[in-house]
DNA sequence: TCGCTTT
């Protein structure tokens, strides 16, 4: 604990600019939990890191600041003065006429949804709640559920949770799309369980045989902390709930115990491979919900999912799917799955969180990036961080380099590690034993790790959503988080693409880049075919002065003095993707 | 694009 205050810094950096009233109002109320190194009390740490301990007290009610009030797109006269939020108007032209907006910025109460603007589409939309009592009344919520949700730390629904609970309790079908942390998980597990109502294994159930929900995710660790959560949101009652694994799936064999299952939390191969066995039966399924939605409908795992849904041959079966973010093709197959679905975006889609201070840091090649991070790491810096790489031997050869580099608490983890080894990874995580976690895009979705004070991309992300949700893995229930993004000359397709999204989330980046043309399709073609480097042990002959030589050659020729561009109309581009 | 994830 000592160590982490040698390695500590002071503050945190907000984007005061842009979101002045958010940090304004931020720091009235939360001015008490700031990171526990700056206060010098490491005692507190491990709560902070303690994914169990999310949201309780101080921390839960943070958590309703989420995502810092984005401004509504059709509310220009909301900020008169701030002239960008009427600039984003222009980010929206795509979005139908028909659909209704309720945002709330004058409200300036601690009241979760009304910090984000909230639209909706769809027909005969649900109102939302402002409460989880107001849910409750509303819906005859059981007394356990709301008690659990009290005893765990929700004081109040998140956007997404106050309006994305009623359109499930419904019955509708839902596009959810909301920002990385702002408890996505809590606004699906609550309605389902409210409207499986009981346990199948409870007296005079009417509940049919065999499983009734099932939740898919993209990875084993993901399903690992959905299911956590909900053996949260059940405590004291006989759910029987199963993260689904090849043990589980065996078990599936007896009749008797696969009749008295709730609920299966699972990845799709894994439910697929049961299927396919024919050791399980999804007839009876009638919540049905994808989680990290845009990525399980990536041609990988399509073919799972369509099998999946064809196998859900209930009648009453409802569907839902949630992401930070939904690319317009990933939303078109999800349409097309969906019945008559209501669809919530919760603040501006595609945007990561204004709590999260993100750079672009310049480090000419591969073989700078080594010395550039031991140089971060040779300053005082703030644990935990996170650093991703682009394949799975990168991040094991980075690890070992920042070990035999005397960095403490190193550790890693992607799929290509053993099922334990990954779980002991997280567990280290959880319990804040891990300073420095180089990963690969396996940790980037959904990973709820609470203490998460850095995300450095150490290798540049290949599409936007890579980047949202990796940088997503800070900065989450409405805390604050830094993000960093190297990149060399070879990572000039997707260059301009981040740069967008830094600048559609209100923060500035260094001129020329956003002044760089669009990379046309061929050139893109030909810089996506460059080879990447196996290893940095490789990267590491390469000299560093060579590039500090070129940083500096580059920093005469192109760089100009940074300015602040956030409200600066030419400079406000959509991001293309 | 590629590698990433999923038994």
């Amino acid at each position: 604990m000592e160590a982490f205050q040698l390695l500590s810094r002071g503050g945190v950096q907000f984007n005061k600019n842009r979101f002045k009233k958010d940090v304004d109002l931020f720091n009235k109320s939360e001015s008490k939990s700031k990171r526990p190194q700056t206060s010098g009390q490491g005692s507190e740490l491990p709560a902070t890191l303690d994914f169990f301990k999310y949201a309780q007290g101080v921390e839960g009610k943070r958590k309703n600041n989420a995502g810092g009030g984005r401004p509504g797109k059709k509310r220009k006269v909301a900020e008169a003065g701030d002239k960008a939020e009427v600039e984003l108007e222009e980010d929206m032209k795509e979005d139908e006429t028909q659909e209704t907006s309720k945002s709330d910025i004058e409200n300036d109460n601690n009241i979760p949804h009304q910090r984000h603007r909230v639209t909706t589409k769809g027909s005969n939309v649900p109102d939302f709640a402002e409460t989880f009592e107001a849910l409750r009344d509303r819906y005859q919520l059981s007394s356990n559920l709301l008690s659990n949700l009290s005893k765990n730390g929700y004081v109040y629904p998140t956007g997404i949770q106050s309006y994305g609970a009623p359109i499930l309790l419904e019955g509708r079908d839902l596009v959810a799309i909301s920002p990385t942390g702002t408890g996505k998980t809590v606004s699906y597990l609550l309605p389902t369980f409210a409207s499986l109502r009981a346990p199948v294994t409870s007296a005079g159930s009417d509940a049919g045989l065999g499983v009734r929900a099932v939740v898919l995710a993209p990875t084993r660790e993901l399903a690992h902390q959905i299911h956590n959560e909900c053996l949260k949101l059940t405590q004291g009652r006989k759910w029987k709930i199963v993260l689904f694994s090849k043990a589980t799936a065996n078990a599936l064999s007896d009749k008797a115990v696969r009749d008295k299952i709730d609920m299966i939390v699972t990845t799709p191969l894994r439910l697929v491979a049961s299927l396919q066995s024919g050791s399980l039966s999804l007839s009876n399924v009638r919540h049905l919900i994808f989680d990290e939605a845009d990525r399980m409908l990536d041609k990988e795992f399509f073919p799972q999912i369509e099998e999946i849904v064809a196998a859900c041959t209930h009648s009453k079966i409802q569907k839902a799917v949630f992401s930070a973010t939904l690319p317009a093709n990933a939303e078109k197959i999800a349409m097309d799955m969906l019945q008559d679905p209501v669809r919530v975006v919760v603040g501006l889609k595609d945007t990561p969180l204004p709590l999260i201070t993100q750079s672009l840091t310049y480090v000419a090649d591969d073989g700078s990036k080594l010395p550039s991070l031991l140089t971060y790491f040779s300053q005082p810096y703030n644990p935990p961080v996170l650093i991703f790489t682009s394949t799975q031997p990168r991040a094991s050869s980075l690890a070992e380099e920042l070990v035999l580099s005397g960095i403490s608490n190193v550790d890693c983890l992607h799929a290509g590690m053993s099922k334990k080894e990954r779980e002991d990874a997280v567990s280290r995580m959880r319990k804040g034993e891990s300073w420095v976690m180089v990963s690969t895009e396996v940790m980037a979705r959904g990973m709820d790790f609470k203490g998460i004070q850095e995300v450095i991309n150490y290798d540049f992300p290949t599409t936007v959503q890579s980047y949202i949700h990796r940088i997503g893995r800070t900065g989450r229930a409405g805390r604050s988080g830094k993000a960093v993004t190297f990149f060399t000359d070879t990572d000039g397709p997707y260059l301009k693409a981040i740069a967008n999204v830094i600048l559609q989330s209100g923060q500035s980046v260094p001129e020329w880049i956003t002044n760089l043309p669009k990379p046309s399709k061929m050139k893109r073609k030909q810089m996506g075919k460059t080879k990447r480097p196996e290893t940095v042990n490789a990267a590491r002959k390469i000299g560093r002065n060579d590039a500090i030589k070129k940083r500096e050659m580059i920093a005469g020729s192109k760089r100009r003095k940074i300015k602040e561009l956030a409200h600066d109309k030419e400079s406000r581009t959509i991001p293309q993707y």
